[in-house]
DNA sequence: TGACGCAATGAATACGTATTCATAGGATTC
DNA sequence: GAATCCTATGAATACGTATTCATTGCGTCA
């Protein structure tokens, strides 16, 4: 240890850029240029100022710095609290924003009616940019973030189209690959089970289904587990045997995996009684006691996306729809037995 | 609508106390206090107030809030990016966290290495709390920390004691019940799958189960899977099956989907040839068609636990370990096939 | 009735940084 | 050799809020 004082400044206090000026003999403004516009200090004083700076353990304030530069690098995500799914994209996401010099500031809701009060709180840091895992938005809101200028990306939720950007994987043609698949192993009825029929995107995903189903002359029920979870799935078993169809087609893997439970518990057994697809391709849909047939989300394209459009400022007032394809996961739980 | 300027000040600036203070025609020190300190305001002037704010649309700022009080209510969270386990703690975390007017600033990391370099940004924010995922990290950061006199919280990281706070599960007894329950079930010969040797938690539960076992005359070697993942258990099933056990103690419920399916992969069956424990409660060990045998830890009180000293500033100073115990959850991989 | 205290408000200032404007050299150009 | 330009720096200011200090008005108590 060179000197005595290590880290000195003794109190509470952080160093500040004006106690690293004096620590190196200049000015504030040389601090502060140091630290956010390099090149416009010489190669000598930067030295100095950068050892002064480590001397006191100095680190710039993000919250003065935002408030002086009107910009916060910060991006607000809302999302919901529970579900499989949404926790692999903020983890996709928070990834390609930290590459990109962003930190995520997390709002988590359960029930959609708290989003409004939320995003009160999250227009109070400024936000630099809005994930969104909700369409359900007063338009209020969102002209408010407009305003701000801050790109606003609704994660598949693609009906929120026009007012903001959103990225979302192609549903449509996703349920009709899966749909044609489960044709092609010969099945002449199914039944499709979505989550919340009201969510834009269970819709797509059922249309789909359906539509490529009708193509085949296949008839496609569509059954409410009432909302995204396995225990949802679990819960359907029954009306679904009750009609006793070929196939089940499940919006979402996570109530896929209830679903499979649910039957295999009835006595059903998937795929000898009943093929089995999922939607989203989460990893456990991959793990080789489940081995689920599905529609893998091409996650991280899709994070990638969002990162994109959350930091191009220009965005914002040029609202921009991101559609991209997954690609079929064939797994066990279609296996044609040669029935 | 009654007026003609709806929400006016056209520009993309939002608008601030000052703009307020002029059009409920008082001084922005009572706009202030009316959202900080209502008390100070009487009830007129409050509603002339608040009016005004709406009909702006006015949200205070946050960062000019930090900056003049010193306080930020933004707390940090370090988390690894990946991992089953970790996105629940957050989820929760989230949750307690927002009951109690916070928010959370996530930061994720990949490689343990990065650490230092995101702690470095993470106190940039000034964070009023810090809640750490990983137990390799400088103690000078930790003492930046202190001195800033925010509370630290090591999440399952009990090792870290001392300098920080933290919030357990007890891993050492936890892994004691589960020993205990295999050799109930008559399990003669063990192994322990661990995943990351060199952490602390890692080491507590293989102590836990090796003392356990040790006092039945049970001996139990430790395999390291090198990472706390689903395929880093599947890849363990060939140095399992050469020792071809009675029971297989896996230190996570994630590695220990792994080590089912590789094991069955090679046509080794569970329970019937080789009972599996796994440990954490994940939600998918409840599933039915896994239906793990494993040590439920009591996230949300955990994270409640977390919250709280996260919340209180005179923690910092204070480190306080706060551990509590986890549940047996008996499932179907440990089942006697009376053999 | 006068002194005092309390409640409500306004004026002014400080938080820590980024940035504009001005200044001083030193290099470059004709 | 003078006019010009560019680089490096400092002084000063503004960002939007919380908070201290001062002021006013009014009720209360002796």
């Amino acid at each position: 240890m060179a000197g005595g004082t290590e880290i000195p400044g003794g109190g509470a206090r952080p160093a500040t850029s004006t106690d690293v000026a004096i620590e190196a003999g200049v000015s504030q403004a040389t601090v502060a240029r140091t630290f956010s516009a390099p090149h416009l200090v010489s190669e000598g004083t930067r030295a100095r100022v950068s050892e002064a700076a480590a001397r006191l353990g100095y680190v710039p304030n993000a919250f003065a710095r935002s408030l002086k530069s009107q910009q916060s690098n910060v991006v607000g995500a809302v999302v919901p609290a529970y579900g499989e799914y949404w926790q692999n994209v903020l983890s996709a996401v928070t990834r390609e924003l930290a590459a990109r010099g962003r930190q995520l500031l997390l709002f988590s809701f359960t029930d959609p009616g708290e989003v409004d009060d939320v995003l009160d709180v999250v227009r109070q840091y400024r936000v630099s940019g809005l994930l969104l895992a909700s369409a359900s938005i007063r338009p209020d809101q969102l002209s408010a973030m407009r305003r701000q200028s801050s790109p606003t990306v609704a994660f598949n939720q693609p009906a929120a189209s026009g007012l903001v950007s959103s990225v979302s994987v192609d549903n449509e043609s996703g349920c009709r690959l899966l749909a044609s698949h489960l044709v092609d192993q010969g099945c002449r009825t199914a039944v499709f089970v979505g989550g919340v029929s009201s969510i834009s995107t269970d819709q797509a995903r059922y249309r789909g289904a359906a539509r490529e189903m009708g193509d085949h002359g296949v008839a496609l029920p569509y059954i409410g587990a009432g909302a995204f979870s396995y225990d949802a799935g679990y819960g359907c078993a029954e009306r679904i045997a009750r009609l006793a169809p070929d196939a089940v087609m499940v919006g979402s893997d996570e109530v896929a995996f209830g679903v499979i439970d649910g039957l295999e518990s009835r006595g059903i057994r998937v795929p000898d009684d009943i093929a089995v697809t999922g939607f989203d391709g989460l990893p456990q849909a991959a793990w080789a006691g489940i081995d689920l047939t599905t529609l893998v989300q091409p996650t991280d394209l899709l994070a990638r996306h969002a990162a994109e459009l959350l930091v191009d400022t220009t965005s914002a007032s040029r609202p921009t729809d991101v559609v991209v394809d997954g690609h079929l996961r064939i797994g066990r739980t279609t296996k044609r037995s040669d029935r």
